[in-house]
DNA sequence: TTTGCCCGTCTTTTT
DNA sequence: GACGGGCAAA
C-alpha cells in the first residue's frame, strides 16, 4: 500500500465495480483517489485503457487529471483512455455519428455570441415586440436544453423562438454548447445500436465534480453506464458552483435513490490546508442551510491567520497584491508558481496584470484569453468556418457584413441566401454566378467582383480540406485574407498568434490526450471548446518555464491548490455578485464559491477588497463583502484590517457576536448526547440557545444550560 | 451608400 | 470605457 494513501482512499481505489459515490471534502485527496484508481485499474486489474471514460467539467480539470495519471502509467496507455470534458468527448463522438441526426461531421460549434446573433435575427424576422432581451432568451433556451425540454407544441411565444432557433441552427449545420449534450442524448435514445457500441467501449466511467452535472449530462452517464453500472462519481455538494449552467445539486443528493446498491464513501480528512484555513472555511460554509453535513478536519499545522486588506482603490488593491508577492516570496522562500490570484470576474485581471508587470513578476492568466473575442480574430475564424461548413450562416453573415456595409442590401441578400439554402443550392455557386440573379443588381459591380473573388477562393480551399491539415489550410486562408484586406495587415500579430496555436495543435498531436484530429474542423472544435487556452505553448510565456503566478477566476481554480492564495475583490455587488443578491439560494452559491476560493490555499490566504472601484468607467464607492464578516475573528489578523476602523464599522457589527460566549461559535462541530454529530448554524442573542444541524436528525434548537452539547474535535 | 456620432448597455461564472 | 446599433448628414 502506498504510504500517501489512507485506508478509506485505498478502499475506494480498490473497489472497481460500481455504482460508487464518493463525497469528498475540499483537499481530501479526491483527484489523487481518481488518478490512483485509474492507474490501479490499468496496471493491476488489467482493464484495457480504452474501456475507461473519465469526465470533467472544465478543460483545466481534465488537463490536471491527465498530468497526474501520466506520472503513473505508460504514455501509450494514457492516450487510450478517453479523458476530457463532457463537451469535448461528446462533440468528438457526434462528429462521427451526427449524420444520423441530419448534421454532417463538419458541423460548426456556435458560441454564445453566435447564439445571440441568431436570436436577434429571429426577433427581427418575426417582428414582435418583446420585453425579453436576447440574453434572457438565450439563457432560457440553454436552461431548456440542459433539462432536455423540447419546444412545446403550444404556440407560446418563447416556444416559437426556441423552435425557430433550433431550425436555424439545423439549417446552418451548427450546434451550440448545450446541443452537444442534447443531441448526444437524442443519438443514444434514437439509435440503441449506437448506444450499445459506446456502452461496450466505455465499461468503466468516472465522473469528477459530480455535483456540477446537469440533467442532460446525468442522462448521458446513466445511459452509457447501463446495465453494468460501473459508474464512479466523486463530488462535494459544498463546491457546487455551476448552477447557472444547469448544474443540479440533486444529482448528487439523489444518487442513492437512483442506485440503491451504490457504495458510499466519504473523504473528510483535509491534507491540503492549515488548520486555520480548514476551520475558517468550515465556519463559512456552515452559514449555508442547504448542505450535506461533513466533518472536514486536518492534522496539519495551525498555520498563519488570514490577512484582510482593504485598499483605497482597485488600482491600489492590485499594487498591494503585487508587492505582497514580492515580499512573501523573499520572506517564505517561495517560487512564483506557489502563488495564485483569484477573482470573481475576468475583468478584474486587467489591473492585477498591470501591477504585476510593473514589478516584473511573471504571471499567467488562465481562461478568457482576450484575443479570441477580438473582432479581427472572429473575422478570420468566419473564413475558417465557411471553408469547413458552407452552411454556417453566422460565419457567412459576418463575411458579407464586412464586405457590404449597407445594411438593407446585406439583409436582402442574406435572406435570399437562406431561401436558396433551403432549396439546397450551394452557396459558393450562387455567389460565383452573382451577376445572373436580379436580387444582386443593387450591389455595385465592384463589390460583386470582390465577393466573387472571395468565394472562388473559399471554394478552392474547401476542396482541399480533406487532403491538408489545419495548419496548411489556415495558412492559405490567412494569406488570401491579408492580401485582400489591406486593413488587416496591421493586425497580423493576432493572426500570428492564432497560426502559432494551430501549428502547435497540428504538430503535437501525439502529445494530445485523447489524440486530436489534425484537420481544420478538428482545430475549430478544439478552439471553440477552449481546449487550447490551458496549454503551455503560449509564445510569450515559454521563457519562464512555468514558474509564474497564476491568475484565474475562482470557478477555474476548483480542483487546484497553491501555497499562497490571494482572493481579490471581496466587495458586495462583486463577490457576492450583484445579480445574485436577491435570491437566498444564489447567495448560498456565492458562499460556496468563497468556500472553494479559500480552500485552494495550502499555507497562506490573503483577502483583499477595494473601497473604490471603477465600474463602467465611473469610480464607485463599495462595501466590503458580507463573507469577510462570516469568517470568525479568531482566524483573522484583525490588527491588519484598516477598513474596520472606517465608517463601515456599523456594517461589520451586524454579524459580529459578543465575546462572552465562551465555548460555542457558529460553525463549530458539536456532539450532542442524544442527537450525535452536528454543526452550529446559529446562536441566539441571549447565548442560551443554539441552532444545530445534526447529521441524523436535521435542524434542532438546543438549550445550552442542559450541558448536553460538547465541542467535537 | 458611406461615414460618423449619439446613446444605451454591459460585468457573472464555463463549455 | 468599450462596443454595437440606429440614425442622420454628406
Amino acid at each position: 500500500m502506498n504510504k500517501n494513501i489512507n485506508n478509506i482512499q485505498q478502499k475506494i481505489i480498490e473497489t472497481i465495480n460500481g455504482p460508487i459515490i464518493v463525497i469528498a471534502g475540499a483537499g481530501s485527496g479526491k483527484t489523487r483517489v481518481i488518478t490512483y484508481r485509474i492507474a490501479h485499474m490499468i496496471k493491476n486489474i488489467k482493464i484495457h485503457p480504452k474501456n475507461i471514460l473519465a469526465l470533467t467539467f472544465t478543460n483545466k480539470a481534465a488537463k490536471e487529471m491527465q498530468k497526474r495519471i501520466s506520472l503513473m502509467i505508460p504514455k501509450k496507455d494514457l492516450q487510450k483512455i478517453t479523458i476530457g470534458t463532457f463537451h469535448a468527448i461528446f462533440s468528438s463522438i457526434l462528429r462521427k455519428e451526427a449524420y444520423r441526426l441530419g448534421f454532417t461531421s463538419e458541423y460548426t460549434i456556435y458560441d454564445r455570441q453566435d447564439s445571440e446573433n441568431v436570436i436577434k435575427k429571429i426577433l427581427k424576422d418575426i417582428n414582435i415586440e418583446t420585453k425579453l432581451n436576447v440574453k434572457d432568451i438565450r439563457n432560457r433556451i440553454s436552461e431548456y436544453k440542459n433539462n432536455l425540454f423540447l419546444p412545446s407544441k403550444k404556440n407560446e411565444f418563447f416556444s416559437k423562438i426556441y423552435q425557430l432557433y433550433n431550425q436555424r441552427c439545423f439549417h446552418s449545420n451548427s450546434l451550440d454548447f448545450d446541443d452537444i449534450l442534447l443531441y448526444t442524448n437524442q443519438l443514444f435514445s434514437y439509435f440503441p445500436n449506437v448506444l450499445k457500441k459506446y456502452q461496450n467501449q466505455f465499461q468503466y466511467i468516472l465522473v469528477d465534480e459530480y455535483q456540477d452535472t446537469n440533467l442532460s449530462q446525468n442522462f448521458i452517464i446513466k445511459n452509457l453506464s447501463y446495465p453494468s453500472n460501473n459508474l464512479f462519481v466523486v463530488g462535494d455538494d459544498a463546491q457546487s458552483i455551476y448552477s447557472f449552467r444547469g448544474a443540479n445539486i440533486s444529482n448528487i443528493l439523489n444518487f442513492h435513490n437512483e442506485y440503491p446498491h451504490a457504495k458510499i464513501f466519504r473523504l473528510e480528512q483535509n491534507y491540503r490546508s492549515t488548520n486555520v484555513i480548514v476551520q475558517a472555511s468550515n465556519a463559512i460554509i456552515s452559514f449555508n442551510t442547504n448542505q450535506i453535513i461533513k466533518n472536514i478536519w486536518t492534522r496539519n499545522e495551525k498555520g498563519e491567520k488570514i490577512n484582510i486588506y482593504g485598499a483605497i482603490s482597485d488600482i491600489e488593491e492590485a499594487k498591494y497584491i503585487a508587492s505582497s508577492i514580492v515580499s512573501l516570496k523573499k520572506e517564505k522562500r517561495m517560487n512564483y508558481k506557489d502563488f495564485a490570484i483569484l477573482y470573481r470576474v475576468n475583468s478584474q485581471s486587467k489591473l492585477i496584470e498591470y501591477a504585476l508587470k510593473e514589478r516584473n513578476i511573471p504571471y499567467k492568466i488562465y481562461g478568457n484569453i482576450s484575443f479570441e473575442n477580438r473582432k479581427e480574430t472572429r473575422d478570420l475564424l468566419s473564413y475558417f468556418r465557411i471553408v469547413i461548413n458552407p452552411n454556417d450562416e453566422e460565419a457567412l453573415y459576418r463575411i458579407l457584413k464586412n464586405q457590404i456595409g449597407y445594411k438593407k442590401t446585406l439583409n436582402t441578400l442574406f435572406s435570399f441566401f437562406q431561401q436558396k439554402k433551403t432549396e439546397n443550392k450551394n452557396i459558393y455557386n450562387i455567389i460565383k454566378h452573382i451577376d445572373i440573379y436580379h436580387e444582386f443588381k443593387k450591389i455595385k459591380q465592384n463589390t460583386r467582383n470582390k465577393l466573387k473573388k472571395i468565394f472562388l477562393n473559399v471554394e478552392k480551399i474547401h476542396k482541399e480540406v480533406n487532403n491538408k491539415d489545419a495548419y496548411q489550410i489556415a495558412k492559405n486562408i490567412i494569406d488570401f485574407f491579408c492580401n485582400e484586406n489591406q486593413f488587416y495587415n496591421k493586425k497580423v500579430i493576432d493572426f500570428q498568434y492564432l497560426i502559432e496555436n494551430i501549428n502547435y495543435y497540428v504538430n503535437n498531436q501525439n502529445k494530445m490526450i485523447p489524440k486530436g484530429d489534425p484537420s481544420l474542423s478538428g482545430f475549430l472544435q478544439h478552439f471553440y471548446l477552449k481546449e487550447y487556452n490551458d496549454q503551455n505553448n503560449l509564445i510569450n510565456n515559454s521563457k519562464h518555464e512555468n514558474n509564474e503566478v497564476s491568475l484565474m477566476t475562482i470557478h477555474l481554480s476548483k480542483g487546484l491548490e497553491f501555497s499562497i492564495v490571494f482572493i481579490s475583490g471581496l466587495e458586495e455587488n462583486l463577490f457576492p455578485s450583484k445579480s445574485n443578491l436577491n435570491d437566498p439560494s444564489k447567495i448560498e452559491e456565492e458562499r460556496r464559491l468563497f468556500y472553494v476560493a479559500l480552500t485552494r490555499a495550502q499555507k497562506i490566504a490573503r483577502l483583499t477588497y477595494a473601497k473604490n472601484r471603477f465600474i463602467w468607467g465611473k469610480k464607485r464607492k463599495t462595501k466590503p463583502s458580507r463573507f469577510i464578516n462570516e469568517i470568525n475573528k479568531k482566524f483573522l489578523k484583525t490588527k491588519n484590517i484598516p477598513s474596520f476602523k472606517t465608517k463601515s464599522l456599523k456594517y461589520y457589527k451586524y454579524h459580529t457576536y459578543e465575546k462572552n460566549n465562551i465555548n460555542f461559535e457558529k460553525g463549530n462541530q458539536v456532539f450532542h448526547e442524544s442527537f450525535g454529530l452536528g454543526i452550529i448554524l446559529d446562536i441566539q442573542k441571549n447565548q442560551q440557545i443554539v441552532t444545530v444541524y445534526f447529521k441524523k436528525f436535521g435542524k434542532k434548537k438546543i438549550l445550552l444550560n442542559l450541558n448536553k452539547l460538547k465541542i467535537y474535535t
